[in-house]
DNA sequence: TTATATTTGCTAACGGTGTTAGGTAAAACG
DNA sequence: CGTTTTACCTAACACCGTTAGCAAATATAA
């Protein structure tokens, strides 16, 4: 069977083409000028072969979305591995969020809707709980060394996503007029704020 | 000059009826089945009707923008005046800036870019300086009061709408599989963060 | 090898979008 | 009344995502 062996190599070839193609393009024209009509037109197959491989044009951007989540995920968890202290911890964590989503913009926005389309309430992001996990555990640690230990774990947490988030996403719309650095205090000012609350 | 008066009227009445209709297409369907076509269809008129009221698509989307700054500033007016102690008034603030967003999705949506098509890097907010002013002023009154008076003043309130837009923007996007009650917790909780680490 | 079945890729269309050029009929003005 | 401005429309342009249907190339079976 090497040659059906080979006709599926071909087709898994056209589809990352379609992909590095469609990545390229919303890195040098954001997400908005992406079409499915363009894809084609540079891979050099007409449009209905985009169909073959990806059911519409969503089903691409949920690839996107989730090829993001991952390597955030990664980058957390890395950044995590680098500290025993969960406070340490949960400081370079920011740091890495901060970074991850200013570095990648483009990833940031499709995951978390930033300044797109699409994304009426859809969560590409099934895989959030690998993530939600990671940080909580620092944040469970922390709270256990304090003397609040009745704390909400998850509140917490939630709150601590809040503060990257609007951080971040306010950066990335360009409605800050302030500077990158400034912004690098807000971050470390607001997570200051989150872990003396903590208790 | 009494006729070309009455046309001006009937021409500013065509206007509004662009905008109301448009607003109630919104809020039945969301910002993404706005579209040009369907408001000419809706007032009964041809489509280029409309071009003679506003220069194009973007344009009627950056009146209502303005309109929602408007409304969200008028809003957090009224809470800080209701208290004199600064740090209450931040509190009541952050009610209000959190209420006015979930009551007024679509406005929110389109002030900041929350899964919206657009918004690349415009600013549609140009009156943003007295919303500003307003949250400035009590965060000034809130460190002078206590004892680090050097603090910066520009990166609190900036750390300060990091929090809030964080977790309204979460809220909207559906991102969030916490209640309604846990995600208002999550808020006293931020702001509460901030104000310990306000001096 | 030949006949059949499957896959591959295409053209062309459908229905939608924002935007604009150009024409017509009505109204306002001198 | 004639002229000019205004209001309004039809029709088109250039896009978009998506799909039906067909032709050619390939793989499978007899």
């Amino acid at each position: 069977m090497g040659i059906t062996e080979r006709r599926l190599k071909e087709k898994e070839k056209v589809r990352t083409a379609i992909l590095t193609t469609a990545w390229q393009m919303v890195k040098e024209e954001g997400w908005q000028s992406l079409s499915i009509r363009k894809i084609a037109d540079a891979i050099e197959y007409s449009v209905p072969v985009i169909y073959d491989h990806f059911e519409s044009k969503e089903a691409i951007l949920v690839e996107f979305g989730n090829e993001g989540l991952r390597l955030l995920t990664k980058k957390i968890q890395q950044a995590r591995e680098k500290f025993t202290d969960p406070v340490d911890q949960l400081r370079a964590m920011a740091d890495a969020y901060w970074n991850f989503a200013l570095k990648n913009k483009e990833y940031y926005q499709l995951m978390y809707g930033v300044g797109m389309a699409c994304c009426e309430g859809k969560k590409y992001l099934d895989d959030k709980e690998r993530f939600d996990y990671i940080v909580m555990e620092s944040i469970k640690e922390a709270i256990s060394k304090n003397k609040e230990p009745g704390s909400n774990i998850c509140l917490k947490y939630h709150t601590f996503w809040s503060i990257l988030h609007g951080l971040v996403s306010i950066k990335i719309m360009g409605n800050s007029p302030v500077s990158g650095e400034l912004n690098k205090m807000v971050l470390d000012d607001a997570i200051n704020g989150f872990i003396k609350n903590l208790g």
